[in-house]
RNA sequence: GGACAGGUGGCCGAGUGGUUUAAGGCAGCGGUCUUGAAAACCGCCGUGGGUGAAAGUCCACCGUGAGUUCGAAUCUCACCCUGUCCGCCA
């Protein structure tokens, strides 16, 4: 989220950034014109306020001084504030959330020595380690060949589980699977002095709101929330309690009293909302229940949301191995063989929390240690500066890691470090306090992949694969697979 | 999921409609005293925002949101969270 005072001070900035994000129109003009107008109303509510503050305090005095008529007197006075005060209020709270949900949906502003340019062709590379065929290997097998092969790996079953891009891995994938996350782990905390966390993987919207996911790519994003499929349009209704301003949701017809027991306080609104509204109307800003985590970014870039840090104490470095949530809408046929692009898959995530001279810097440290790990399981892999057009909506900054895929022969995505700078803080709230104990503004946040789980496997079937349809174990992995060096059919 | 009890500054904790401008204590910072330290005493000690060149001044915030009132930490409603017990489970 950007800072309006920001804007403001600076509003030729802003433009020229955004016009980097592809964003031109008005969009500057449009924030700063809502700025001003509820700039003007705060002046305005606010020496009202002042008034009916002071003279309350005398018809208090006057009251216990027993002096009636001058109690009346003051009550006559700010008879009519009141109703200003409290209109005044409301049309507060419209014009900030009205400007809060145009500036929720801005990506951040690209960094100075991010590349221009429209989609991946325009991106930078930075570096590149070798690559080529696996020895003695002329047609290298994709990674699904090899793990059908294998019988370890089951999109089949899967899909008569729980439907396309899942997957059932067996055996010494699974196992493999499971010895990446451990090994990725310790590399991170043992030599990059990360701290190990098991994060939860449901968060509410607050947190999705936070990284950047919401309110934008809600469609991205498993939830548990209540469908429109499984609550009729016509079996709830928004009440809006006139007298105590509280709001329910009020189901009708037959399976009232199920639907009752199943959602009863589950549900309130994010902003607000007309008497007699259907639930079909308003399904978009209900929120309830939780949401999936796409990454574990989310809750360990929010574990420190709403907090005042102590500057001396960062940069504060989090790692997790956790399962991540994609919807993939948008996505069909494209990776629609294979575990590339799954709805389910486990990463080890790096996040760090810093001030803002030392965000630059901790960007390529973390680049460095997400390589490391490409580095020691001997995977040749390039890395590229994300252009401004292929950057995600949060980051400034992007370097993404790429593993040759020698069936595929081609490069695909691994990693993707990003420098979010005050992006996020300021959308979580979360500052820090300088040497002098004074709050110093909001922290700057990093996170990357350490690496994706799912495709460093398919990075070392495709690989490690042997003239003899069995798989090499790197040897950094095999004390995690029990010594074993290579997989065979099961 | 049910019942009950709670949520007040960095921490503890008082406060059930009006000099509350959130008491008091602890921790922290500065000072007096002291050879030094401790103790004692004095002072400072939240966040966000409006306005202003600045000093300042004003507004909001006692879990969150809304409401009642001239006036709310205090009363009403909804929600969130914590604790204890019960139920269920891993």
């Amino acid at each position: 989220m950007h800072d309006v005072r920001a804007i403001r001070d600076d509003r030729e900035a802003f433009v020229r950034g955004l016009k980097r994000r592809g964003l031109a129109g008005t969009l500057a003009d449009d924030i700063l014109a809502q700025d001003k107008a509820l700039r003007e109303l705060l002046t305005r509510l606010q020496t009202q306020q002042a008034r009916r503050n002071d003279a309350s305090k005398l018809i208090g005095q006057a009251k216990q001084k027993k002096d009636e008529a001058l109690a009346k007197s003051l009550l006559d006075e700010v008879a009519g504030l009141k109703e200003a005060i409290q209109a005044g209020e409301a049309e507060q709270r419209l014009m900030e959330e009205a400007l809060k949900q145009t500036l929720a949906v801005i990506p951040n502003i690209p960094a100075d020595d991010v590349p221009d340019g429209a989609d991946e062709n325009a991106n930078v590379q930075v570096t590149a380690r070798g690559f080529g065929k696996p020895p003695g290997i002329n047609n290298p097998r994709q990674h699904f060949e090899i793990g059908e092969a294998l019988g370890q790996m089951d999109f089949e079953r899967a899909a008569k589980v729980s439907g396309a891009r899942f997957v059932y891995l067996k055996g010494d994938l699974a196992k493999m699977e499971r010895a990446l996350g451990a090994f990725m782990l310790d590399i991170h905390t043992d030599k990059f002095g990360y701290t190990e966390v098991s994060p939860p993987a449901l968060v509410r919207s607050n947190a999705m709101f936070g990284t950047g996911q919401l309110p934008k790519f809600e469609e991205d994003l498993f939830s548990t929330k209540a469908s429109e499929e499984l609550i009729g349009p016509e079996e709830a209704t928004v009440r809006l309690d006139s007298q105590s301003g509280a709001v329910a949701v009020e189901f009708k017809g037959d399976r009232a009293a199920d639907l009752q027991r199943t959602f009863k306080g589950k549900f309130f609104l994010n902003r607000p909302v007309a008497l007699g509204n259907t639930l079909k109307s308003i399904s978009p800003i209900i929120e309830n229940s939780f949401w999936l985590i796409p990454t574990a970014e989310v809750p360990l870039t929010n574990y420190v949301a709403d907090e005042i840090l102590n500057g001396a104490e960062l940069p504060l470095r989090l790692t997790a191995f956790t399962p991540c949530f994609r919807a993939e809408a948008g996505a069909a046929g494209k990776d629609t063989r294979g575990m590339i692009r799954m709805h389910q898959f486990s990463k080890v995530e790096l996040v760090s929390i810093t001030t803002p001279d030392q965000s630059a810097t901790e960007h390529e440290r973390m680049t460095d240690a997400a390589q490391e790990i490409l580095k020691k399981l001997d995977l040749a892999h390039r890395v590229v500066t994300l252009c401004t057009g292929d950057m995600g909506f949060s980051a400034q900054k992007t370097y993404d890691i790429e593993v040759w895929l020698p069936g595929q022969n081609a490069f695909r995505e691994i990693s993707s470090c990003s420098n979010c700078g005050p992006f996020q803080a300021r959308r979580m709230n979360t500052r820090y306090r300088n040497a002098e104990g004074k709050v110093a503004g909001p922290v700057h946040t990093l996170n990357g992949s350490g690496l994706a789980v799912g495709r460093t496997l398919v990075a070392i079937l495709e690989n490690y694969q042997q003239p003899d349809g069995s798989v090499a174990i790197p040897s950094v992995l095999q004390p995690y697979m029990s010594g074993k060096t290579k997989i065979t059919k099961a």
